[in-house]
DNA sequence: GAGGGAAAGTACCAATTTCAACTAATTTAA
DNA sequence: TTAAATTAGTTGAAATTGGTACTTTCCCTC
């Protein structure tokens, strides 16, 4: 027999859709409109800047932002059109290639980060109290190692 | 000048992104391979369901599921096409259309309905305990509130 | 060192989503 | 009462995404 989910908890798991649709929203739109990047480009330029030779392989690309292989080709491709990246093989392993970030891309991170960030501030972090945003984030970390785990 | 995030903030920031990516996937591959609904399709046949008249008004659907009206008159369409809903014009304000849940609509959601909810169990509600589920859907709220009141 | 399987990445195609323009009905206000 | 402004909803084209098949290279084992 289904267990069904209470009405509190059916609110509770209405919350996180919202939450997050609004919030991805939110930061999408504010982002577009400044700086003419959406957020999969900003995930890729800030894991880009990350690296030591601001550089990085497809599928770890692909990985660390949570997109299918497919996806990132696209997403690079575009990004690769905009300037913001180029594509370079890999000679350890001649299948693979690498992004890397161009300088415009860097350029285009630094301008656009402070206004991101406060965004993120604005509507996540300063809305909750610190252990509040901490639970947040514990809760989310405990979702996701649940689910990586399972597909194992 | 910006204030960036620390490094805990910053991993609960990734981290409430990859929890609603992953849980969302799986949710949705779920819904997809075993009874051939998305959760898009699934949120929209939940919300006629829930009515008097399992009838809904377009623009209400839209609000209610966060989508804009264009995305939800293509959905409708297609789950008009697939025979799960049917659209009926509306006589008070002749502009307007209900979108209508048709019998298999229901007997569909019927089906799908205990899987999902089993689902959303195993992958969310049974992977925190109940204070942890709790705090993550306030904390939620309080995201969601925040960001509809300011956009007055 | 040859053959078979796995991995990296892309390309193509279908499905979904977005954007902007559009029609038609309603409301407002002069 | 009628003209302008709003609102409901759809449409079609363009952009994004997802699935799968394909090519190339690598790795493993014999």
């Amino acid at each position: 027999m289904t267990k069904w989910l209470s009405a509190d908890e059916q609110q509770s798991w209405r919350s996180f859709i919202a939450a997050w649709t609004l919030l991805n929203h939110q930061l999408n739109d504010d982002l577009q409109s400044r700086h003419g990047l959406t957020i999969a480009d900003y995930e890729i330029l800030v894991r880009l800047s990350e690296t030591q030779c601001r550089r990085m392989r497809m599928s770890e690309l692909a990985e660390s932002t949570l997109a299918s292989r497919s996806r990132l080709s696209h997403q690079v491709g575009r990004m690769e059109a905009a300037g913001l990246v180029t594509r370079e093989e890999c000679t350890e392993d001649r299948r693979g290639s690498f992004a890397v970030l161009t300088e415009a891309g860097w350029q285009a991170l630094a301008d656009a980060a402070p206004a991101h960030v406060t965004g993120v501030r604005t509507h996540l972090v300063d809305v909750l109290s610190k252990s509040e945003f901490k639970a947040l984030g514990d809760a989310c970390q405990k979702i996701t190692t649940a689910i990586s785990q399972e597909s194992d």
